[in-house]
DNA sequence: ACCGGCCCTGAATGCGCTTTCAGTAAGCGC
DNA sequence: GCGCTTACTGAAAGCGCATTCAGGGCCGGT
């Protein structure tokens, strides 16, 4: 904004005929004779008086804006997560600011930056961070000075290098969980639509689910592993690929339900059923997939709780010695999306 | 943050033995000896050093933060109109901060006035506003020394008493066309899932169907119209409460897809088949509607671009006498949800 | 060799606020 | 009615930075 001139507390004094320490004072709830008080109050009011954040917070003040970061907004599972963080923050009376970095590790780096540069009290980071160390080291390097300054922080799902205090679904788990609820279905013959080998969630899910198959004996070739991006679009490209290259197998396993439910949408557009022809499932049980025609077979994870844990995390002193890291989520929630095979 | 100590940029000048001013400039890329310059960036880069936006602020540099304010962000609607406006933003190297107030608009007008107290250049209101002029004169009445003092405020979707830039959805010419949509297909007999009566949408929205409707002689008694929260759960609780109290209606219109996704989700729980037994319609054309099965019939709003414009409108200035209003959308999109009688 | 002018540096000022510190008026006991 | 405590108030310092202003080194011109 232009250095516009404002209203500042020194007018406000002069209007109450007090002086300037008296009168943020009397905003401020301290003990004033009540008659000083009222006029200020009156002052304050009558010259629409806002206090300028950044001489307050300079001066000493704390200040209640805590920062959000994730990979993308629009997305449904960023959406419930910060849904959650935001009841929390609200409950504590704290404003959050929300950043979109479009899985752009440059841009993810520049925001700490910035709220660092806010004073912000607590940043939370969601989403799975790249494997890229390059950036890891990055990233860190820009949260140590943030911490041992007496910020907090918090990250949901993601934690391989950054030592801090982290809530995180059971990735692992979940995709060895499903693994089996698939051949207990009788399902012999998968595919897997996966995201961007950066990520760490796709390591985790990916190796459970691979992992769990191996134990029965079934491996899982490259082939049958596509990768696209985590959006609705990569699902339905990625299994507009498998469908061209003749889809052998009986069930796919999407990495995320915002990938399922683009690759329903391409299975359809081929004039295939779910779960007649290709039984589908995927993972983190975002609100919508339950209202899909069929509801979707998914991992489940307590979303609105991941951001709460997290936020609540980042509000608490740590008083034990190591991070605290919170498990959430991982049961397998089977719909109609998936077929018993005989 | 507890008022901890951090490096500061006198810091950085001793560590470089050279002026506060000097270093300033350095680190602001104003001309420099080259060696001095240096010397600085390289104290800077080894002491961690972060410049304290609030001095910043303070001392004059303008500063990079807008605000957003929606109802709620897990909504599938505001999360595309945010999506929207941080492209725009990250285009134009801001950082945004976004807020959600569960409609609540005690709250919506405390975040605006922090965001006033941040001095952020630009505002944001997204989302209908509340019919209740008390509300709507307090937000009036904390909008203008903003507006006085520089700041910029755009809304999406909200206008009747804000006199600021605008970007409307088509809310009552796209109910209007849906009316006639819904009448060509050969409905006569209509419900309406609409929501709080206090948000103007709902007005706009509700008027131009019934208004429409009127023209063709059909009249919508109260009894067709439930009233419920914009939620999904909103609009399954509306249409159930319209199926025990005996559905005569051929088509139900929900004048929001959320809602109307409630409402096939409880016309599917009571063995009723969308759109052989009851046709759905819906408002927004949020992104998974065309995913459903059947896909929704809807009427369209480009979501990112009412973000974009009004990210934009409020970064360019406006140069005409009078408040820019721009509308979009409003066109019937026809899917499968709505069946053709015969 | 001397002076005017230019460019860069450093000291100092102020942004708006909170908070300490000292000072003054009022209230109390004796 | 005097001295002391108590309770507020007001002046002033300082948070970290950008920026103005004045001073000093160095160049070229004469």
């Amino acid at each position: 904004m232009q250095p516009r001139t404002h209203v500042t507390l020194e007018d406000v004094a002069k209007a109450a005929e007090v002086s300037l320490a008296t009168a943020s004072r009397a905003l401020n709830g301290m003990r004033v004779t009540p008659q000083l008080r009222d006029r200020v109050l009156a002052a304050a009011e009558q010259l629409a008086y806002t206090p300028n954040a950044h001489a307050r917070a300079l001066a000493g003040a704390s200040h209640r804006t805590v920062g959000v970061i994730c990979h993308d907004i629009s997305d449904p599972y960023f959406a419930a997560v910060a849904g959650g963080v935001m009841r929390v923050a609200g409950d504590n009376d704290l404003l959050v600011m929300l950043a979109s970095t479009f899985r752009d590790p440059e841009r993810e780096i520049a925001y700490v930056s910035m709220l660092r540069a806010e004073r912000a009290p607590a940043i939370l980071l969601t989403g799975s961070g790249f494997e890229d160390p390059r950036w890891e080291r990055a990233m860190e390097a820009e949260l140590k000075p943030y911490l041992e300054g007496g910020g907090r922080v918090a990250v949901v799902s993601r934690h391989r290098s950054l030592k801090v205090d982290s809530v995180l679904p059971e990735n692992r788990a979940g995709a060895a969980a499903m693994a089996r609820a698939l051949l207990d279905l009788g399902h012999r013959r998968f595919a897997v639509l996966a995201g961007p080998p950066a990520l760490t969630t796709v390591a985790d899910r990916l190796g459970g689910f691979r992992d769990e198959l191996k134990k029965a004996g079934i491996t899982l070739a490259t082939s049958d592993i596509v990768e696209a991006p985590f959006t609705r679009d990569g699902g339905y490209g990625a299994m507009t690929e498998l469908l061209d290259r003749g889809l052998t197998a009986t069930c796919v396993f999407a990495l995320t339900d915002v990938m399922a439910i683009g690759a329903c949408a391409a299975l359809r557009d081929h004039g295939l059923s779910v779960p007649d022809d290709v039984s589908v499932a995927g993972f983190d049980d975002i609100p919508i997939v339950r209202d899909l025609t069929p509801p979707l077979t998914t991992v489940a994870l307590p979303l609105p709780q991941l951001g709460e844990q997290a936020m609540q995390m980042a509000l608490t002193e740590n008083t034990g010695r190591r991070r605290r890291i919170v498990r959430l989520g991982g049961e397998v929630v089977i719909r109609a999306s998936t077929a018993k095979l005989v």
